[in-house]
DNA sequence: CTGTTAGCGCGTTCAT
DNA sequence: ATGAACGCGCTAACAG
């Protein structure tokens, strides 16, 4: 096989009897660049036969932007995550943008120093996945660097520009599934520590009341005594063993709970999990309901029923969201601020929730 | 805030009292670049005060190298490729590699319309993971622009340099140890239409026969109606519902299986969700043993049997292969082909596997 | 409408 | 041991 030899933006414009300068502006085709019909069609005929495209560095050295869009994703290993990058990517695909995905170094010290001058200067801009031990560091980086961002299912709670879920509203919906089915002792179990959930707790209280249901301490688990360091091998334990025992640990109870809320599907799984151990069957014993529609939900049995997070809406609109601030020139901080799309859920009913026995 | 001001290698040299060649020799440090040890002290504190890091775009534009490995994962949704990419990641912070995952453009046409002359310059080598429709577009157009690439978990038939866990031996590892607990009837669930898959049959047929077992057409079950498109909203099925269908078929049968062997974890979880829903319980009346030892595995219950693949290991390996054959300059075709890590998996006793009730 | 040219920041000869 | 200068391939500004 001959030798293969890069084809460069000289080599077209000899071929097509013109000057590289014209060769450019019929690539990056402002609109209307001013070229005549004849020579563009001759120019992008080369182009087309010799397969060229621009030398990705040359380009970028010139203009500083690369086209692409970085994605940081704390963790692929869990269910969510995973189909929320895949999503993005159909997402990026659909709107003509290209998309790659960072993962981060190490857990300590934040996310800080997964966060290279590197990839600083190859992304064009920056879709910040789900919330590890804080994204401040990073944040703080970009904006210095002025490197556009979207946080991306990370928490209502996030500064700057975020697409996500509707938190509160999701957890209203769930407890009030619950309460229509009968239900009126709910416990609700999280996991503080994790920042993305850091308000969890405060948006099922606003549920509660909403519905006039008292809130009763010994039903609020939080499983705060786990960080979220997902390269830890101990990890695992964090959303498996520990959600597990605390279930137990809520049955065991002089007052136990007819139906148990997650804020997340794993959790839900894992409560499920140690409920079954303990004789406890779901949903005729006790009802479950999670959260984010994993992937999970439908490989376990029972079927959980969840509220779903609209993902295929949600990563289009972080795409475009994206791309509209890129567009635009520097918005001002209290602008960038402004800028919260905030996606409505959706109950999913499964097989994890039924009516409470009658006592 | 100042604006922030890139800092370039002039600023080094100038700041430093020295020329910039200097400073490019220092920091690209080969070996004992011939520099007083004086002036390279002073060069590196100034490095280091103004936290300068080459421009990326201009240091490939000269050398052609970015230094940074492409990961090319097929679908990151389930509960396999995620942990291999985050294990991947691992062992590249460990070894100090740089590492970005490139999503598929789409299922259809293979993958080759996902392999964009931008990726192809952007990355050193290829990590090339699991087995979409066919890796062969991609992997003759590597080869044409020479770059170096390992299929990482692809399959045994993988052309090139490859890192696999030893499929063949799984399969023996989970006959074996059904036979050794008494099962002589053992089905095999798998899907022929995965590249991935796509031998598994020999290796079945291969441990059964080891053991002397004869083979039973009506225990074969390939789910082959389906193709391996992730990014299908129908793809689920593939590994929910058509296992379990089939786990039911094959139980409800003239002459039962007491064992299942699935050729992958979620095809096992799937099974046993079929098996329950009707009155089979896994592992009292039928075993069942997965392969891969994939999250899922634990997240289920029962808790799966099933064999692990050695990710931290194969990892690893993986990028330990890859910058070698970076190193080393342009290995022929049979060299190439001589590259081969097989890497054993072991047995991970759960659940779901118990000795065939008494008849 | 089209051609020419000046760098973007860096690695790398080739002199010294 | 060090410095000077070239050019990687491209875009954008300017001249014509």
């Amino acid at each position: 096989m001959a030798k293969h030899k890069k084809v460069t933006i000289n080599d077209i414009a000899r071929e097509a009897g013109v000057s590289i300068g014209l060769v450019s502006r019929v690539l990056n085709d402002d609109d209307s660049a001013r070229v005549s019909p004849e020579t563009r069609q001759r120019i992008l005929k080369v182009v087309e036969k010799r397969s060229y495209s621009a030398n990705l560095f040359a380009a970028a050295l010139r203009t500083e932007r690369t086209g692409i869009i970085g994605v940081l994703s704390p963790n692929l290993s869990g269910t969510f995550l995973g189909s929320l990058t895949m999503a993005l990517q159909r997402a990026a695909v659909g709107q003509g943008v290209e998309l790659l995905v960072a993962l981060p170094k190490s857990d300590s010290q934040g996310i800080a120093s997964q966060f290279e001058w590197m990839q600083a200067m190859l992304f064009d801009g920056f879709l910040l996945l789900s919330n590890v031990l804080d994204y401040q560091d990073t944040i703080r980086k970009l904006q210095i660097i002025e490197k556009p961002y979207v946080s991306v299912c990370a928490g209502l709670h996030m500064q700057g520009p975020l697409v996500n879920s509707d938190d509160v509203l999701a957890l209203q919906i769930a407890t009030d599934y619950l309460y229509e089915l009968g239900h009126q002792r709910i416990a609700f179990l999280y996991n503080s520590n994790w920042p993305l959930e850091r308000n969890y707790n405060d948006y099922f209280l606003h549920a509660l009341d909403a519905r006039q249901l008292p809130a009763r301490p010994e039903l609020l688990i939080d499983i705060h005594d786990a960080p979220y360091t997902p390269q830890s091998p101990h990890f695992q334990d964090t959303w498996t063993i520990t959600p597990a025992k605390a279930a137990q640990g809520l049955m065991r109870g002089p007052n136990p709970p007819t139906a148990i809320l997650c804020s997340n599907d794993g959790f839900a799984v894992a409560c499920i999990k140690g409920l079954m151990r303990m004789g406890v069957r779901v949903p005729e014993d006790v009802s479950v309901i999670g959260y984010n529609n994993e992937l999970i939900s439908t490989l376990f049995y029972p079927e959980l029923t969840t509220i779903r997070q609209p993902l295929e809406e949600i990563a289009s609109t972080s795409i475009g969201l994206l791309r509209s601030i890129l567009g635009e020139e520097k918005l001002d901080r209290s602008e960038m601020a402004a800028i919260r799309r905030i996606i409505p859920p959706e109950l999913v009913e499964r097989e994890s929730c039924a009516p409470p026995r009658a006592r």
